[in-house]
DNA sequence: CCAGTATCCTGCAGGC
DNA sequence: TGCCTGCAGGATACTG
């Protein structure tokens, strides 16, 4: 579920409250989440540095601390919370990260999708899954880029939407959303789709992005709640879960149908 | 190179 | 009430 806006939401709660600190200590066991996770190893490498601030590059967090990275990425069920020194973890806690404040950030994550790596200092130049990451939707000019992006792909333009390497941090909540608000239908392979419509769906993904990310922002308070509140929200949805109901344009029920392995909500009436 | 599918994992909803 | 099945999906390995 953490898609952009939310990781962009988790990487400003964690500014406020990881930012400045120094880790005192680490705990955890060894568990195979997305990349294998060895706290002794990490702890060895990020005990006693300073967290300089965090960064984000699609769905990834770049975590900076004095001589390295720690990369996080927070798969379908990770988050982070704040807790109390001593606070008894939730269940699926598997990095503890004890502050100078005696305060401790917790890495939940039930489905372990999601991991935490240290980089070291150069490491973020070389990390296979960074390097392949295609453009910022609302860093970069995606109006213009979309078109060049999608020319002669025959996938479908939702496919192409979640692949990370055209496009970072899109998933398939907003690639539905994005694609309803554009009145494009979801199956219709990239390249066969207008310039101009194109360029409408670039502006709709930094719409809906935006306007998610505003929603995250006025949650923010949420962050890291030690009892399961993740800081995630539920922004206003036209299309995504809302198969059989009514489309919100023509009134007419929405279909639904699976895209690269992921159920899509669209309307046959005014999505083509 | 491109497109499509299987895989990892747990929690939860729905059916019977 | 309780068990079972299927679904949720981000990234990637794999197949054709």
């Amino acid at each position: 579920m953490p898609e952009l806006p939310e990781v962009e939401t988790v990487r400003r709660g964690l500014g406020v409250h990881l930012g400045g600190r120094r880790v005192v200590g680490v705990r955890g066991r060894p568990v195979q989440l997305r990349r294998p996770l060895d706290p002794e190893h990490l702890g060895q490498r990020v005990t006693g540095r300073r967290c300089l601030g965090i960064r984000r590059r699609g769905k990834y967090l770049l975590l900076d601390f004095e001589g390295g990275v720690l990369l996080g990425h927070l798969g379908m069920t990770g988050r982070f919370a704040r807790c109390e020194s001593g606070a008894p973890p939730a269940p699926h806690t598997h990095l503890v990260l004890e502050l100078d404040d005696a305060s401790e950030l917790h890495f939940v994550d039930p489905r372990r999708f999601g991991f935490l790596t240290w980089l070291g200092e150069h490491g973020e130049a070389t990390d296979p899954a960074l390097a392949k990451l295609g453009l910022e939707p609302l860093g970069e000019d995606l109006v213009l880029a979309l078109p060049e992006l999608v020319r002669g792909r025959r996938a479908p333009i939702k496919a192409l939407l979640l692949d990370q390497r055209l496009v970072a941090g899109i998933g398939n909540i907003y690639a539905t959303e994005a694609l309803w608000r554009a009145g494009i239908r979801p199956g219709r392979p990239g390249g066969r789709i207008a310039r101009r419509r194109l360029e409408a769906l670039a502006g709709a993904i930094r719409a809906v992005l935006a306007e998610a990310i505003e929603q995250g922002g006025t949650t923010l308070r949420d962050f890291a709640r030690p009892d399961g509140g993740s800081g995630y929200f539920a922004i206003h949805l036209d299309a995504y879960g809302r198969q059989g109901e009514p489309c919100r344009r023509c009134e007419s029920p929405l279909a639904h149908t699976v895209i690269a392995g992921r159920t899509t909500a669209w309307c046959r009436h005014c999505q083509r």
